[in-house]
DNA sequence: CTGAAAGCGCTTACAG
DNA sequence: CTGAAAGCGCTTACAG
């Protein structure tokens, strides 16, 4: 493995000259620059990381920090994942994804043995346990996902108040007064997905404000139990004219127990999910949806948290950014439908 | 930030002796042991990696190349992603995610910096463009996916060829006579994906072995292309029995089509896909499959590999591990049906 | 415009 | 059982 050393000798000059040169950080001469990276180039030279960081305390790595809780198989992540990841590479930063279950421990481990330059939290729980980590640690972190208090922390997120907002205006509007919202399964909720509860209670309020009958229920992420819980769900509120669903297994398991028991939607039963746009044309979801945005949001954290690294001012203001939740009409509601009771 | 000397001048002893109480790499007095021990602790006291790195010329890092290509949503690449970082946290590493278009220039970048100790890659194409670099990079690699040339490379990979001999074994022994095999779309098996090409080829040459008539055609990942190119197959192909479906998109999009034609599974149409029975479970696809297995080859890769990096041999054997195909059921194939031309 | 030297924070022979 | 010192491969003031 050629060194630095190697470069200068080849190249006939010293170590600080060939690094000089390659940084560009001070004024070479044309002929010695020439000579340089000629040598670097024959030797294949690339600095080695370890040495860079400990000399510049800098290491070009961020750490995403996804917490994948136990039963939760969340493939929508793979999106947020991508937008961090393709992002962080067009600012030269490579990123370490750390997956364990014991998030707050990964973090302190990342931060405090510098193996990145800042983080990103994905999948973030209201009294989120890595919080007090990060805020401690000297590295900035920006978040996706909105945990109860936001004091200095930087957090993107959808709207997801306004999208429970959006969900029950737009069923309202089309006349709808009984509606079923479907979530992601409990011990998921309570554990991390603090936008469970943000959707859920402004879709509550909202209901409440209209005179809606809104019954709020989790469900679960896979197959056969996600479709026992709809089919129970609408067997329990069979006047319920509308079923909103913020868990995409419960919108790929619907249309079976609809065909089930030969309902159409919207003639039957009008539905409306969240999940993104690329993901409904990869599973075929077919309902109207609010757009979560997920490469959006992982593009708008890592800017962010580039910005942050290399600012010096660690006192700057935090910024909370919320995204404005967009609806996507796939044709999947009208007016109240004549379900008939099985 | 504390560092080794710190922690020195507190327990009162040298930094050698922190290092070695520390790591139990010598023998330790027990006095001496507890003194480091609690100034360790009370400074909060975590090796810098960077410099670590720099002495042990080990990072504690793997490097997981995923190639996404343009146009292509896998999310089917995050249960491959989620078995290597699982399975590296237990042996003590982290993960480096690389997705990045351009994967050879990330591995020499990734390796030659010596920012990593190994190397998975993910989605390995026939004629990979990453293999040379990884013959060359003094780190060890291993693969999940099988190229052309395997010589010097340790491979995992589900047995493709084999399912692809299942899939149309088992169809013959219904008594299909004439199939379709849809795969992924052409540009991503172009440029990837070799494991599309491994198991159209056995598909077909077993197809052959029988008298069976196959038509193998390339699918896209989303809808409504998708969707439009099973509707174009199955009226090309009338007498076509069964359907084959290497693509994961295209076994949600079915459903869809199907439905729209009022055809059924087994009874108009014998349906069997590859997937893992998780990807059914949370996205309700409801065709028989052959299991991908990818867990089970995330963490067989890993397992490999930490052992290759501790291992001072270079030159033992290396290996090609095929996982075998298991068909899972979920009764979507039966004896020939009676589709009726549309 | 260029070089010699210090220093980043560890680990590990070498010496006792 | 413990310490002083060299060395890993960079970067960057300091000096000229």
């Amino acid at each position: 493995m050629a060194t630095i050393g190697d470069v200068a000798r080849l190249a006939g000059v010293s170590r600080s000259t060939v690094s000089y040169a390659l940084s560009g950080k001070r004024p070479i001469s044309d002929r010695v620059r020439q000579r340089v990276d000629d040598a670097a180039r024959e030797l294949g030279f690339t600095p080695n990381a370890g040495a860079r960081a400990l000399a510049t305390n800098q290491t070009g790595v961020l750490g995403l920090l996804a917490e994948f809780l136990p039963d939760e198989f969340a493939p929508a992540m793979l999106q947020y994942i991508l937008g961090v990841t393709d992002t962080a590479r067009d600012f030269g930063y490579d990123v370490l994804l750390v997956s364990e279950a014991d998030g707050a421990d990964a973090l302190q481990r990342i931060t405090s043995s510098r193996l990145v330059d800042g983080v990103v939290l994905l999948n973030v729980a209201e009294d989120d346990k890595r919080l007090p980590v990060l805020r401690a640690a000297r590295q900035p972190g920006v978040l996706i996902g909105m945990p109860l208090d936001c004091s200095g922390l930087d957090v993107f997120d959808l709207d997801f108040e306004e999208a429970g907002r959006v969900m029950v205006e737009h069923m309202h509007e089309l006349g709808h007064r009984e509606l079923i919202l479907a979530s992601q399964p409990a011990h998921v909720v309570d554990r991390g997905g603090a936008y469970v509860w943000r959707l859920q209670r402004a879709a509550e309020h909202q209901a409440e404000k209209r005179g809606i009958r809104l019954h709020a229920a989790f469900a679960e992420s896979r197959q056969p139990e996600v479709g026992r819980t709809l089919r129970a769900l609408l067997d329990a509120h069979p006047d319920a004219t509308g079923l909103l669903l913020n868990n995409e297994a419960a919108a790929a398991a619907l249309p079976w127990v609809l065909a089930g028991r030969s309902l159409r939607a919207p003639d039957d039963l009008s539905v409306m999910g969240r999940y993104s746009d690329e993901f409904a044309r990869t599973f075929s979801l077919p309902y109207s949806s609010i757009e979560s945005a997920p490469d959006r949001l992982g593009s708008m954290a890592v800017r962010h948290l580039v910005r942050r690294i290399g600012d010096d001012r660690p006192d700057e203001p935090h910024v909370v950014r919320l995204v404005s939740p967009e609806l996507v009409d796939r044709g999947s509601t009208g007016s109240p439908g004549r379900r008939v009771r099985t």
